[in-house]
DNA sequence: CTGAAAGCGCTAACAC
DNA sequence: GTGTTAGCGCTTTCAG
């Protein structure tokens, strides 16, 4: 036959079923399955006998078993590029305390922007049979979306935006954002303003970017392609890189796309000896707890990622429900807020 | 009978199985699952007949049934305080950068510093049939540890110490990492150093606490209990407020207990017009990519949560392979990183 | 009100 | 070299 008992010891301990339960108390396996998940009546004598045998057995119900049986694994994926991109733990925690309210496990997966990383993960997590998604993807990576769209597999994409293809979305106002923020340094004053981009084809820094042209578009200015230099906002140095080809170019205020490049900015400015605000004014998106400690407190484009996480989860467990839902696309507003890293340019 | 066909739609799409595979290529299950798992010699023709079918079909295994024949699910759990504490971000990518290495999921469960949440929490992940378990343990959570023991279940603890326990566990040194911070401070000249503390009855907190006392009565110094004030480490401003309190006690120089509370201090002396280093010198613990691009760039005991979290899923994976083994304690070294937060204290 | 039994998708002993 | 079949732990129909 088989060998003797597969799992019996599994995690290295005896591992009472649903069997030995029903054994100890006298019932079928039916009767305490029932009785678990109150799914018909059952005596109370019964019930109480069964209860008690749980108790003194402390039965565990395998989650597997039942996962196979119902087809569905009760938990899900958060797919991200990094989770040490200081954004996303905070996504990661608003998902993750929905999620459990549901019984839901959150099981983390990191791409590294690399669409091929995120193929592989995706494949991985598909034959997990994780009952849905939650996903920043990368910029090429849409191809490997259709095919779960296609598949109707349960999914929002987050952080970022798709167009053309049927899902749920949730993502920040970047663009307006944006140009709030770049019409607030021209109020001050400023004509030459920069900006450190990000990767282009992730909407987030597109969509700023888009923001910054429009912002000085509408100001009668005209976009001066030396002042938009495009860094990896994943690393710091990249926007120190950035910080350093904008200062030559004398602007006087440099928007970051995100909050790792100002740092990288920040310290820039630091080792050139250009005080900020006096010298130059930068504004940053995102609002890490930092930003206030800082000296200067930075100016920032703050948004919601804690929010996000269970904007996005609200949306994933609706679709669960709801298979064919309409999609829905959320998107959260942003704050500007002021702070000391921004003032007047000399004159 | 039963229902039509309970997880055929899985996921809201037409999951293809095994059965199908080997009725399209006319072979057994058996057969298909050796070409799967390499697991025993298949014809070349039979071999090559099942996996264009597979390729056709698009067929994923589904790894429920799998983990439910095998007793094991392929998933690790790494249990943490909260994944928006900086310093878990890391831990968070060493330990899923080296379990996709080896095929496991990594899940992620926040206590937020809550036994009652610890317990929850492993009780449900056990129920989902966990392989192993990677964890930072609550201050009182050790009782469910216990169990966890008992029923060898395999699981590593990180971050912090546990003693009396037979479990493996990776932690940094942070009593010698202190120890040699607090020596710097008093080489410089320091004599009033105050020490802002953590939650008590957590070891990596706890041990720099010790370590600070230590240096203190090693250097024929007394401790004063005045200079010794503890915090929520998890939260800015409790930093900020322990700042206030030493500052009335005309310390000189402020050892944070991590990059947190070092936030709390930095905006606090910020507010209170007082510089650093020139009035007071301030050291933490961790070194956050921020740290550098700070002004003043902040002096800092580092230690490697990346590698932490590397190292604990290698200990899990040998704990995996050999439930006997005997268990390990593996203590990261520290770095001090002196830069521009410390210098000498006014005369 | 309760139980027997089928079967979720997979692996692996056993047979040939 | 390959196939038959039992069974992992659970839910749920069907039959009392």
């Amino acid at each position: 036959m088989m060998e003797a008992d597969a799992g019996a010891n599994m995690g290295g301990s005896i591992m009472v079923t649903m069997k030995d339960i029903a054994k100890r108390a006298r019932v079928s396996v039916t009767t305490v399955s029932h009785v678990l998940n109150g799914s018909r009546y059952v005596s109370v004598e019964l019930k109480e006998r069964v209860e008690r045998t749980i108790e003194e057995l402390n039965y565990q119900p395998n989650l597997l078993g039942r996962g196979l049986r119902k087809g569905q694994s009760h938990s899900v994926a958060l797919v991200v590029s990094d989770i040490t991109n200081p954004f996303f733990p905070q996504i990661a925690k608003g998902v993750e305390d929905h999620l459990k309210k549901h019984g839901y496990s959150l099981i983390l997966y990191n791409t590294n922007e690399d669409p091929r990383e995120e193929k592989e993960g995706l494949s991985h997590l598909r034959a997990r049979r994780i009952d849905g998604f939650i996903i920043a993807p990368t910029k090429t990576g849409h191809q490997d979306l259709v095919l779960f769209v296609e598949d109707k597999i349960p999914l929002v994409v987050i952080d970022r935006r798709v167009e053309g293809l049927g899902v749920d979305q949730v993502y920040s106002d970047n663009l307006n954002g944006t140009v709030r923020a770049v019409r607030y340094l021209a109020g001050l004053g400023h004509q030459r303003i920069g900006f450190v981009g990000g990767l282009s084809g992730i909407t987030s820094t597109d969509d700023r970017l888009e923001g910054y042209k429009q912002a000085i578009v509408g100001l009668g200015l005209s976009v001066n392609p030396c002042f938009v230099v495009p860094s990896d906002s994943r690393v710091m140095q990249s926007g120190y890189d950035a910080a350093c080809r904008l200062i030559q170019q004398d602007v006087t205020a440099i928007f970051c796309v995100n909050s790792v490049t100002m740092m990288g900015v920040m310290r820039c400015l630091k080792e050139k000896g250009l005080a900020c605000p006096e010298h130059i004014s930068v504004v940053g998106f995102d609002d890490p707890q930092w930003a206030l400690a800082f000296t200067p407190s930075l100016t920032v484009v703050a948004h919601s990622p804690y929010q996000m996480g269970y904007r996005a989860v609200n949306l994933l467990l609706e679709r669960l429900a709801h298979a064919s839902r309409k999609f829905q696309r959320v998107i959260l507003p942003t704050t500007l807020k002021v702070r000391e890293s921004t003032g007047q340019p000399l004159k």
